[in-house]
DNA sequence: CTTGACCTTCCAGTCGAGTGGAAGGATTAC
DNA sequence: GTAATCCTTCCACTCGACTGGAAGGTCAAG
């Protein structure tokens, strides 16, 4: 199958295809007389594979790395152990964090309810986010 | 206070105030004779609030649309309660789909103990990630 | 034989939040 | 007086994972 077929069946953009080889995520492909990838059936699994584990929260060169343990014949499951208790204990701290806003939040729901008004002296811009002075830093979800 | 101060005390470069100031964050402050751009304790605060609004998880377009309302002298907790909702609503899923994660995860750990060995045949390169596929997408904290 | 849908390479841009470094001016300390 | 340290602007680069587009080759259908 050509370059268009895999990524139709791997849900992706041909680009992608052509990205994940330049990055060494996939082997370069054989090649039919006028130059055109040709992939089978392994590469749609490969590229499914890339997909899942990047909706685990891998990046791509954790996903080269896991890869590559398998080119050398070893289960990669201990790696693979080891970064995903790394993302869910990264994860934990972010949950936790959000859970300590959130509680913050509906409390600061009420007293917004109770306590309306305009105003901008005392404490900041926003009194919601002025409880967050201390806290530790959360990133976003891309 | 100069440049570098402010930075001092609000924990940054002093690249980032520029950078600050040149999306909007800021407003351009007073110079001196030099062209030296002269801050004072507002710019400290300022500053600090940026960085604890970044912490709890929003963009420098949000913080600048909250100063914005600052600006009018309007509260801005509606929208900031608006921003931080839709925040924690996209975290939730993100928590659901890890705690998911997790419990699979420590299921495959009991498993991976149980039944080890190579071999690299059956289910893909991982074992642990085939059970993701068909799951949703999940991000990563950057 | 031409049209259109593919494919190729290469170059460049996106998003977000900065950071690095060069070239040059100002201020302070000795 | 001169060296160190700060400041200025401007331009370009970082990370991650693509994506867009131009210029050109190829292939099957009509």
């Amino acid at each position: 199958m050509l370059i268009g077929q895999l990524a139709e069946r791997a849900g992706v953009n041909p680009k992608t295809i052509r990205y994940y080889e330049e990055i060494g995520i996939l082997a370069a492909p054989e090649r039919t007389h006028a130059g055109y990838r040709v992939y089978d059936e392994s590469n749609v699994e490969l590229v499914t594979f890339v997909k899942a584990a990047q909706r685990l929260g891998l990046r791509l060169d954790e996903i080269k790395e896991i890869l590559a343990f398998r080119e050398r014949g070893e289960q990669p499951c201990a790696y693979v152990r080891d970064v995903l208790r790394r993302e869910v204990g990264e994860i934990d701290d972010r949950i936790a964090e959000l859970q300590r806003l959130r509680d913050e939040l509906s409390a600061l729901d009420r007293l917004a309810d109770a306590e309306p008004g305009p105003g901008d002296g005392d404490s900041g811009p926003c009194p919601l986010i002025g409880h967050a002075r201390e806290s530790p830093r959360t990133a976003r979800t891309p």
